[in-house]
DNA sequence: ATGAAAGCGCTAACAG
DNA sequence: CTGTTAGCGCTTTCAT
């Protein structure tokens, strides 16, 4: 048996004895048709099993048409990033959208060749989690009214559509937390500093020592890449200063898991040797040893928010750009 | 300013002066150009920023050189399918692939809606982890000899390229490690029953309680649904069973921290009173309450050698099916 | 209510 | 070495 082609809109128009144009209609169900006509031609779709060749629709469709739309996310590793991707999916779907999902791992060339590609594509519009201001290529879509939503993470030279969520207070609850719990000597893990959440988690962090009159020492901020490697190597590094912190404030869970293996491999007690707080909060992180202070951000809901703004940018491009910020709230457990 | 289309075939045609067809044959470097026109083609291509529109390429291509290829998992939550993704998504890119990647959550229609949709997108193959043997549709594809590879579960009613990990053995493994360490009433809390893992690892966990002499107790089997909560529900039954298991194998990692969950929520200890092993090592796994010890599965090496054997049944449709088994690692650490 | 035909952007004969 | 043209499968005027 070979490969059979898929049946087309012709071969159903044949088999119906009507036209494309008729058959085209039904499926789309625009204008009317006889009942009849329409008989034949249903039970000869279901005959040949017809569906609509998407790639076919999506060359004739105008944008905004196309039904398609690409999400840019940057570490599908990092589990926060899952749950929004499963939020955008559930909305997408349910307003009848596909979805073309890519992982760029932070790394800024793949970033482009992933845009590229949705581009090449023909989506009708773009989430996306901005790796670097640098990245002139999203600034230049959301100047040229390409519908483009920002989620986590906002573009600084411009104004866009963007749901994140106050990483600034979120930042600040956690290490005002812990100094509340007494530490003086606290340090920030930080990902990529060129990432807004990154600052702004810093920001928070400054801002709780500052109300508390503790000093800032530039020793206890470290900023890596965001992921499980450099959350253990920073760690290590802070754990060996003369002076080491008391106390752990992670940027997300990859950075947070990191921190945790070092801090075991040196057979050190949390909280008691040092206590940590991390951001992102994670199924696992009750299971933990032991159970994790956390910072849990509404993934899922950001990703629904996203998509939903997307569906009315896609309609009106030129609507005024809208910032929802969602609330991350604080989780206290043990390792504090 | 206004949304710019982007530049077609035709209009680099139009700015250096010659046919479609010769900035095609410098795009896709296919026969001779005049040098001269050469130049004057790239100039134009960088003048205009032109990217190919692969939408149109690929309702141009016959099957099989439209580069994309769709990936289809069970379940993005899970970090093991997202190593696989990663494998997957490696290779693919090395050799100038796009993925269409959709995760359907176990749910049958929503399986059956991604496959509909990757397939109307013309993906010149696919990679699946088959939910079900139901699922006809994949059965049928390679029945037509669609390119097609199974991932982490095989079909049972057809021969299919596949590539998976020695179930049996790892799941043997595991729980014969636990009778070593004394257990006699040992539990297994599976996944999906439909699904060949489960299956598997079940058999595995007979098989070894059988070689050891220890009956088998139908009380002490439960399957789930593959997720967190059915691990979390699945666990309290089985402790709050008249003669509780002194120890659990749990079927994969979403399972495994439910259990874990109910475990610390009942504020037994790990291993004294109950002791687990779980299938699917995690990067936290290390860091848990205590360390986990798991059965390790090289995602990211099945994903890229299921990728490896789509590319070549892309290119040789007809040939004969290959089964590649790799091993699953038993990591033995505090939870046992 | 239906059909004929143009065209989305691209590739691959075919002809020169 | 280069141009002309057909056609991938579909939607949408424009006729009728």
């Amino acid at each position: 048996m070979k490969t059979a082609k898929s049946a087309s809109l012709r071969d159903v128009a044949k088999r119906s004895k009507v036209s494309v144009s008729t058959v085209s209609r039904v499926i789309n169900k625009t204008g009317n048709i006889d009942p009849e006509t329409l008989r034949r031609v249903q039970k000869a779709i279901k005959a040949l099993d017809y569906k609509p060749n998407r790639v076919a629709q999506r060359l004739r469709l105008p944008s905004g048409q196309r039904k398609l739309i690409g999400l840019l996310v940057p570490d599908i590793q990092n589990p926060f990033y899952v749950d929004v991707v499963k939020g955008v999916e559930a909305l997408a779907h349910e307003k009848g959208y596909a979805v073309f999902m890519g992982s760029f791992g932070q790394e800024e060339d793949k970033e482009a060749m992933y845009l590229d590609l949705m581009l090449s594509e023909s989506v009708d519009g773009l989430i996306v989690a901005p790796s670097n201001e640098k990245q002139n290529k999203i600034v230049e879509l959301v100047k040229n009214e390409f519908p483009l939503v920002c989620v986590d993470r906002s573009l600084s030279v411009i104004d866009s559509d963007v749901v994140l969520v106050n990483n600034v207070q979120a930042a600040f609850d956690a290490v005002e937390h812990l100094v509340q719990r007494g530490h003086k000597r606290i340090a920030y893990i930080g990902g990529l500093p060129t990432i807004s959440t990154t600052v702004e988690r810093n920001e928070g962090y400054v801002r709780a020592l500052t109300k508390h009159g503790i000093e800032i020492d530039k020793e206890l901020i470290r900023f890596g890449d965001s992921k499980h490697e450099s959350g253990k190597m920073l760690a290590g590094e802070l754990l060996d200063l003369p002076k080491p912190p008391t106390a752990l404030f992670t940027g997300n869970s990859l950075i947070t898991l990191g921190a945790l293996e070092t801090i075991h491999t040196r057979r050190m007690r949390i909280p008691e040797d040092i206590a940590i707080v991390g951001f992102d909060d994670m199924p696992w992180s009750i299971s933990l040893n032991p159970p994790l202070t956390a910072v849990s951000q509404p993934g899922y809901e950001i990703g629904k928010r996203a998509t939903e703004m997307l569906l009315h940018r896609i309609v009106d491009p030129q609507r005024k750009p809208v910032r929802v910020s969602l609330n991350a709230e604080l989780i206290i457990r043990k390792s504090t």
